[in-house]
DNA sequence: TGTACATCAGTGAACGCGCGTTCACTGATGTAC
DNA sequence: TGTACATCAGTGAACGCGCGTTCACTGATGTAC
């Protein structure tokens, strides 16, 4: 090890933390499933054995970068959560500050995508779990909208599923974009925003047992 | 080679089938990425270097998955668009005919959802091209409907593509059903039901650019 | 403040294992006469 | 129909490689006195 700066306590952070972000940028072109220790370390610059002083396996790293892509994402909702009460309000913020931190955190929205239904074992188990939290606390918050107030907890929560499918792939296009411009980004957010929109329309003609 | 019967090509093909079955049953719980030759070989009950006289690679075998798992969601989609002409039955046979492809081929619908984002290389990129063209048709055949004649085209394939979102989130919600009984499908029914009955109930009050 | 000892993050050699791929082969099936 | 030769699907030994994990180690940092 060559001179570096800190206590014994600050280093090993430092080591833990450039192994995390080796993962994500080998996890940039890869699934979880083909990385392997010894990579995460070269990368990192640490020899393989070192890995253990960090994590007891790979998965464990998956883990803790599932918590650590979560903690991102649920400082998002917690941001859109915020909006204005307006319908066409909350789209739009809703909307920005979804593009906003997908473009901030791209390698962790990468990784939970990938993850989410190609992952295997713990990382794609509790992807599953706190999307669907996510969503059940987005169907809290539509109960408080007008025009909602009266709906069956069950068709708040098909509702809400619905919002959350059309955000993912909002998100999905958001990371393929090409090319990397304003305009192809601005051409994203207003697709989002209408299909919110086409959304929140059917709300006024709603029946929930028509048939 | 114990004894089988058929001409030395009919012998063929079955292997190349063997190959190809003994592939998915492992994808049940696995990635492609996480698939190796021999184990494929292994569970085709054929020797590693068999393989070879099939595929070029295991590349190769992926992008026969491909074509296979597609052309079971191109039935499907045929099937579906032969549906009646009013709104509610075409929700309802849509729906119906999609729970009873992706029952009777769930390997195939495993391996699209699972390599739609998790996959690396021309696995992935085939299926992204796929579903674009999917989403596409969709759209051409929205534009026939009543109240949607006059939609932009970038508005018919937003409504598609969110149709679309909300579709594969019920193929998935399939594919994890727990536990696998027809009250569960049925709840799952008629959740995807409401989801594009939602969906259809913001056409009449849509406007185009309002904002 | 100075010294003696304990801690522990990172090192480097070594291991056995499954991997993809090569090669020369075998023997049943196919073809030409 | 019978024979002689060609084809080729599947075999089995062998290779070099990167893998995860073990172990004894080093030497800077931390702690107790």
């Amino acid at each position: 090890m060559t001179a570096a700066s800190g206590t014994r306590h600050e280093r090993k952070e430092r080591t833990r933390r450039a192994l995390l972000d080796a993962a994500l940028r080998l996890l940039a072109d890869r699934g979880f499933a083909g990385l392997s220790l010894r990579e995460v370390t070269k990368q990192a610059g640490v020899v393989p054995t070192a890995f253990y002083r960090h994590f007891a396996s790979m998965d464990d790293l998956g883990v803790a970068l599932v918590e650590e892509s979560m903690r991102t994402l649920r400082t998002m909702i917690r941001q859109a959560r915020s909006a204005p009460d307006t319908s066409t309000g909350m789209i739009r913020t809703s909307v920005r500050t979804l593009v906003e931190h997908v473009r901030a955190h791209e390698d962790h929205f990468w990784f939970l995508v990938r993850e989410r239904y190609g992952g295997t074992g713990a990382v794609r188990q509790t992807i599953g779990v706190e999307l669907r939290l996510l969503s059940s606390e987005l169907a809290v918050d539509l109960a408080r909208f007008d025009g909602l107030r009266t709906w069956t907890t069950e068709d708040l929560h098909m509702m809400a599923d619905l919002i959350v499918s059309a955000m993912l792939a909002t998100v999905v296009d958001l990371l393929e974009a090409r090319p990397r411009d304003p305009d192809t980004d601005a051409r994203i957010v207003r697709t989002a925003e209408k299909k919110l929109r086409l959304i929140l329309l059917g709300v006024p003609n709603w029946r929930s047992t028509e048939d």
